[in-house]
DNA sequence: CCTACCGATCGGTAGG
DNA sequence: CCTACCGATCGGTAGG
């Protein structure tokens, strides 16, 4: 055993092992979080062009520039990668879904101009720059654990919580014409689908997208 | 070239190895055809619930009761299995629309009418007993080769091809809000999404479903 | 975080 | 189609 590997460069014992290049600051919770979100960014990338299983923790690491051993010192396994992966998508979204309404409330309380902002922000979500998290989390289910699954059901319920009411408000009013619980699932089908086909480099933009969508549910505003 | 391949049947020469347990007809094209159904059957079945990387071909071979290296025998890679899947699922589709509208317009030039068989028959498609071909096709898209998807595109707009002029036709009317390409787009969206949460075992049945999604698309009849 | 690893699994093949 | 395989890859770990 050759321990020890003489105490080099800046002083002391306990110091920082190896600091090659980036600086290490606090390091709250247990780690960087500086390198964990780099990994996390380039998993969800990679996890989502190439899928969980067909993605190895290599490219991952190879991706921000580490050895292949190097992810499993902020992630116990591939899986919690994944599943830190989802866990922030959703998060990320709970909070930009809350501050989207919130603005948009202070102007009106119209049922259809808030489900056009639902669906307008969702779309940003889902298809906006930097977007790969929900992605992943909606198209990798079947990747994570039964308990994981449950954990994120929470958070995906705290997210749908806002469009209960205001899909109530428009079938009672008949602007929206189907049940309201099939509507939500269909309408997020619909949304969440665009993943597979959208092109943000061509076609249509996010705006006529959500404007599109609108139209097909409840059709025209003055009607 | 090798053409002929000794006459089939049993008896002579060059006689099937080892008849094991089932009987072999005719080989028509190469194969069995029996063996290799039930392979196809399995390998969607697995490679739906449990995705196509986290399917071993060892699982594939174990369902149909096959040694590990024989779906080799069958189909020369994991990936042409996938393929021949998708393939499959695409024409009987193709095939069971095709039916199913030349059934309706028998009765009805409405599009609306034909609208509800095409989604009908969608959701029949997608959900209904032994449908496994068509989820694998698409939530396994990432796992073919560009020129698979090529191929497997052609067969898509096949599909889609009857779609066009009835959702033209009932946007003329009025009672399609939304422009076409979008629709058609957010519309398959809506359906195909249901093959994650829709359960055959409880909730709605694909009557109410397909009432439902024609509900929100286009509103009621009588409107 | 890097350096070496290791055990397990996997797709695929030769040869009958 | 079965019997034996093989090479490659992969997730993960010890030890510093």
């Amino acid at each position: 055993m050759e321990t020890a590997l003489a105490t080099d460069i800046e002083e002391e014992a306990a110091a920082p092992r190896r600091p090659r290049g980036r600086p290490r600051k606090t390091l709250d919770e247990r780690d960087d979080g500086n390198r964990r979100q780099e990994l996390l960014r380039s998993a969800a990338r990679l996890f989502r062009r190439k899928g969980f299983h067909a993605t190895s923790t290599r490219d991952i690491a190879a991706a921000v520039g580490m050895q292949s051993g190097s992810p499993f010192y902020h992630f116990k396994s591939k899986g919690a990668l994944l599943y830190a992966v989802m866990d922030e998508g959703m998060r990320s979204a709970i909070s930009k879904q809350a501050d989207a309404l919130q603005k948009a409330e202070r102007s009106t309380q119209s049922p259809r101009a808030l489900l056009a902002v639902l669906i307008r922000n969702h779309f940003d979500i889902l298809l906006g720059p930097g977007s790969d998290f929900i992605p992943v989390m909606l198209y990798e289910a079947r990747s994570i654990t039964a308990r994981q699954r449950t954990a994120l059901a929470q958070l995906q319920s705290e997210y749908e919580a806002p469009w209960a009411p205001v899909l109530a408000a428009l079938h009672a009013s008949g602007e929206l014409k189907a049940q309201v619980k099939l509507a939500r699932l269909l309408i997020f089908g619909a949304l969440n689908w665009s993943a597979q086909w959208f092109d943000r480099r061509k076609g249509a933009s996010l705006d006529e997208l959500a404007d599109a969508a609108l139209a097909l549910f409840i059709g025209e505003p003055g009607k």
